[in-house]
DNA sequence: TTTCTTCATACCATATATGCTATAAAATGA
DNA sequence: TCATTTTATAGCATATATGGTATGAAGAAA
């Protein structure tokens, strides 16, 4: 059986997934979540941006950390890639 | 007299029927976290829109489930209230 | 080299989120 | 009841997110 974990291993070495995955700061964590999903998903960014009705350049924009995206659009993406959007504020200290 | 609202609010106190309508209204678990956390927090809507740079309107519209905020948004509202956000893509298979 | 695929980025028009003001409703306490 | 606080909502101006288009870069395979 494949686990998302070995996939997460395998996918560690190709270049652009590794530099997604680990070397995006803190605030970019959303954009690493969005790459996350897409790639799990097994899409391209053109194919994510068929099934959520928008543009390969607006995925490119979601996953370079350049945008601020809407809960709207996030919703979007998680039927787009068959996920449930969570969304939640956690303590610091437990 | 009793509004569909007022019926709203009792019925949001069984698990049951919360979950439900928060799974249909993916919106609406926004909201409900914005809430939980402003409360868990101690603050009114007015003291936090006060630390969020905003207007109590503007939160009040968060809440109500009427809005799809940006990650923008919700990234102030984390640090206003002292927690992290926390947004994923999570599998509906696992 | 060329071709193809995938992703990144710039620009602009438009849709939407947000801030603001005012007001009303609802809750809270006396 | 009354007074006060808190929350909800409407209208509007503006800031920002998004869609669309075009273009380019990087890599793979021939």
């Amino acid at each position: 059986m494949t686990t998302s974990r070995e996939l997460h291993r395998k996918w560690m070495k190709d270049p652009k997934y590794a530099k997604a995955y680990t070397d995006l700061a803190p605030e970019f964590a959303v954009a690493r979540a969005v790459i996350e999903a897409r790639v799990l998903a097994g899409l391209t960014q053109e194919e994510l941006a068929e099934r959520m009705d928008t543009t390969q350049s607006s995925i490119a924009r979601l996953e370079s950390g350049r945008a601020r995206p809407s809960t709207d659009t996030l919703e979007r993406l998680a039927v787009a890639t068959g996920t449930n959007l969570k969304i939640s504020f956690t303590s610091k200290h437990s």
